[in-house]
RNA sequence: GCGCCCGUAGCUCAGUUGGAUAGAGCGUCGGUCUACGAAACCGAAGGUCACAGGUUCGAAUCCUGUCGGGCGCGCCA
C-alpha cells in the first residue's frame, strides 16, 4: 500500500472490530494526530466509541485495544498508552518513519490520488461574469475558488469539466450596447447603463472598425465578443483555462428554453398568471413562484438558466456545482426548485456562495460596482501583487468569509506576504538538493541539478543504513505532516474548501524550516545522509503538489 | 419584517459531521547567520471562542434565544 496512514488506520479499524464481540455496531475510528508530541505520533478515539454499546469503562476497552494494537503493529509500534478518557496514543518507531518516506516517493504523483472505477462526473461553473465589462477582483476570488477546487476534485477522483457561461443576450447586453453608442456619438451613457472607461475606449475602437451606432445588435455582438477575449486573456494570465464557454444566445437559437419550460409544464409544475407563466417553486422550498416567461413573453433569465442546468445534465453531468456571488444567493432556492422540478436530485447541485471581497485603500473601504464604472479590475490586482500572491491570499480564507484586502499592505508589504513563505521553504529545498548534487551525494536527471529524480533517491534511500537511522524529533514530524496531504486533499475536495490546502501549505513549509534548523543534510554521515535527502524530496514534492493545487507556482530558485 | 453568511489574540483570519492545555500570519518586545538560502528560526506578551441558557464523560463546534455586522428578498442578470 502506498499511503502508510491508511495502511494505520485499516489496522485500527480491524483491532477495533476484534473487540466488538458480536456488538451490532460497527466503529469508525479516529486517526488523528494528538495536540502534544509527548502524547504519541498517532491517536484514536475507538475505546470510547466502543464503551458506550459494550457498557463497559472507556479506559478498560482501551487496554485491550492497546494489546490488539500492538500485537498487529508488531515492531512499527515503540509503545502503546492510554490518556485521558480512554485516548489510545500511538508511539512509532524511527524505522516507520523512514519506510513511510520511501513509500510516499515511491508513489510519486500517485501520492494523495483517488481513482474510482467510475469517476463522478462534475462539472463546475464559475466566474460567468457578464461579457460587458472586464473582470473585477470580485471576480477574481470566485476563479481562484473554482479553479482549486476544480484541481482538488480532479486529484480526488472526479472527472471535472470547467465552464464559463456567457449572458450574452438580454437586458445587460442592450443597455451594454446603448452605452456604446452613445460614447459614439459623444454623449453620456444612459443613467442604468455602463459608464466605465473602458467603454469609451471600445467606442473609440469600434468606431476605428466603421461600427454603426445606430446598430445596436452588432454593437452587442462586437462588444461582448471584445470582452469576451478581454476576460479570456485575463483568466489565461491567472492560470485558469475553461473547457467550455457556453453561449447564452445559443440556447435561446436553439430553442432549448421552450423545451425545458415545456417539460416542466408536462410534469405539472407550470402555470399562467397575469399574462406571464410562472414555475411553481414555491411548493419545493422556495418562498415564492418565479417566472418563466415575462408578459411581453420574453424568457427571464431564470427560464434561461433552467435550460442550461438541463442542458448539463442531459450531456452528462453528475453533480453541478456553481460557486456564485453573494450578490446571488437568494438565486439558489429557486434554482434547487427548478431542477427538482425537472425530476433530479436537488442535492446534486451545489452553489457554494462566495462573500465579498473588500478592497481596503488609505484605510478606507472601496466598494465594487460595474454598473457604476468604479471597480478594481484583477489584472490591476495581479499587476500589483502578482498572480501568485493574489491566488494565495484568495485562497487562504474560507470562502464563505467577507475578505477585506489591504491594497496598501499588499504592495508595501508583498515581501512578508505568506505565499512567499511557502515557496521559499521550496526554493531552500531545491537549493539543498543542487548541493547535493554538487557535492555528488545525489544523482540528477539528466545531469540537471533542477531535475533532480525522486525515484532514484527513493533507490538510494531503501539503504538498510538509511532506514534504520535515527530520526530527530522534527525530522518525524516533518514526515508526518507529509503523510497527511492525501487526508488533507479529501477533507479539502469534500469540504469543498480549498484554504485548507492554504493552511496545509504553510504548516508543511513551517515544519521542513524546523526540520532544517535541527537537522543536516549535505554531509550529514553515512545512513543519515540519503534518509534526510529523502525527507527533503518528499517535502519539495508535497509542497509543489499543494501550491499547484492552488494555482500557485513553486520556484526552484527566489 | 423574512432568508442566507459571519462574530475566535491589538489587526487579518484558521480550527465547526463533538475530543486532550483553542492555533497561524502580521504587529509589539527579546534573542539566533564560521554547516545545505536569515524571504528563516527560537522565546515572551496577548483569549469570558459576541452574550445567555440547554444537550453529555467532554462544546469554539450541536440545539434555543438575544445582540452586532454583511448580503439578498424584481416580469434585472
Amino acid at each position: 500500500m502506498s499511503d502508510p496512514l491508511e495502511e494505520l488506520r485499516t489496522t485500527i479499524r480491524s483491532a477495533a472490530e476484534a473487540l466488538r464481540d458480536g456488538s451490532p455496531d460497527s466503529v469508525a475510528p479516529t486517526l488523528e494526530r494528538p495536540p502534544k508530541p509527548e502524547l504519541g505520533d498517532y491517536s484514536t478515539n475507538a475505546a470510547m466509541l466502543l464503551a458506550p454499546a459494550r457498557g463497559r469503562p472507556a479506559r478498560e476497552i482501551a487496554e485491550r485495544l492497546r494489546d490488539e494494537l500492538g500485537a498487529r503493529l508488531g515492531p512499527s509500534a515503540e509503545r502503546i498508552e492510554i490518556a485521558g478518557p480512554g485516548f489510545v496514543n500511538i508511539f512509532l518507531a524511527d524505522r516507520w518513519h523512514r519506510d513511510s518516506v520511501v513509500s510516499l516517493l515511491g508513489a510519486g504523483e500517485d501520492f494523495g490520488r483517488v481513482s474510482p472505477a467510475r469517476p463522478e462526473r462534475v462539472l463546475v461553473e464559475f466566474v460567468s461574469a457578464n461579457p460587458t465589462g472586464p473582470l473585477t477582483v470580485a471576480s477574481g476570488r470566485g476563479a481562484a475558488f473554482g479553479d482549486s477546487l476544480a484541481r482538488l476534485l480532479e486529484l480526488t477522483g472526479s472527472r471535472i469539466e470547467r465552464e464559463y457561461l456567457l449572458n450574452d443576450v438580454g437586458g445587460q447586453v442592450r443597455r451594454f450596447a446603448e452605452s456604446i453608442a452613445a460614447r459614439m456619438q459623444g454623449r453620456e451613457p444612459p443613467e442604468d447603463g455602463y459608464r466605465g472607461e473602458y467603454v469609451a475606449e471600445l467606442a473609440g475602437e469600434l468606431a476605428g472598425e466603421g461600427a454603426d451606432p445606430a446598430d445596436l445588435e452588432d454593437l452587442a455582438h462586437r462588444g461582448t465578443e471584445a470582452m469576451q477575449e478581454r476576460i479570456e486573456a485575463t483568466l489565461e494570465r491567472f492560470g485558469v483555462r475553461f473547457d467550455t464557454w457556453f453561449s447564452e444566445r445559443s440556447l435561446h437559437e436553439a430553442g432549448k428554453i421552450e423545451a425545458a419550460i415545456e417539460e416542466l409544464r408536462e410534469r405539472g409544475h407550470v402555470y399562467e398568471s397575469e399574462g406571464a407563466v410562472w414555475l411553481r417553486t414555491s411548493e419545493l422550498g422556495d418562498d415564492k413562484d418565479r417566472v418563466l416567461l415575462r408578459s411581453d413573453g420574453e424568457p427571464t433569465y431564470f427560464a434561461a438558466d433552467i435550460a442550461y442546468h438541463r442542458d448539463k445534465l442531459e450531456r452528462g453531468t453528475e453533480r453541478m456545482i456553481d460557486p456564485l456571488g453573494a450578490d446571488h444567493h437568494g438565486y439558489v432556492p429557486r434554482m434547487r426548485a427548478a431542477i427538482e422540478a425537472l425530476g433530479h436530485d436537488p442535492d446534486l447541485y451545489e452553489a457554494p456562495i462566495m462573500q465579498l471581497v473588500r478592497l481596503v485603500e488609505g484605510g478606507e473601504r472601496a466598494r465594487m460596482s460595474k454598473r457604476k464604472g468604479e471597480f478594481a479590475l484583477l489584472d490591476e490586482l495581479t499587476d500589483d501583487i502578482g498572480v501568485d500572491a493574489t491566488r494565495f491570499f484568495m485562497l487562504q480564507r474560507s470562502h464563505d468569509t467577507a475578505l477585506d484586502l489591504d491594497l496598501d499592505l499588499a504592495r508595501s508589504q508583498s515581501q512578508d506576504n505568506p505565499v512567499y513563505y511557502v515557496q521559499y521553504a521550496h526554493a531552500r529545498i531545491a537549493s539543498i538538493l543542487r548541493k547535493a548534487v554538487a557535492e555528488g551525494s545525489l544523482e540528477a536527471a539528466a545531469g540537471k541539478a533542477d531535475a533532480v529524480d525522486g525515484a532514484r533517491l527513493a533507490s538510494a534511500a531503501v539503504d538498510e543504513a538509511a532506514l534504520t537511522a535515527p530520526a530527530e524529533p522534527t525530522e518525524r514530524a516533518l514526515v508526518k505532516r507529509l503523510l497527511d496531504f492525501p487526508g488533507e486533499a479529501a477533507r479539502a475536495a469534500q469540504r469543498r474548501a480549498p484554504h485548507r490546502m492554504a493552511a496545509f501549505a504553510t504548516a508543511t513549509a513551517a515544519d521542513f524550516h524546523a526540520f532544517y534548523r535541527d537537522c543536516q543534510v549535505v554531509g550529514a554521515g553515512e545512513g543519515v545522509e540519503p534518509a534526510r535527502l529523502a525527507i527533503c524530496m518528499a517535502a519539495k514534492r508535497v509542497i509543489a503538489r499543494t501550491l499547484g493545487l492552488l494555482g500557485v507556482s513553486a520556484p526552484e530558485r527566489m
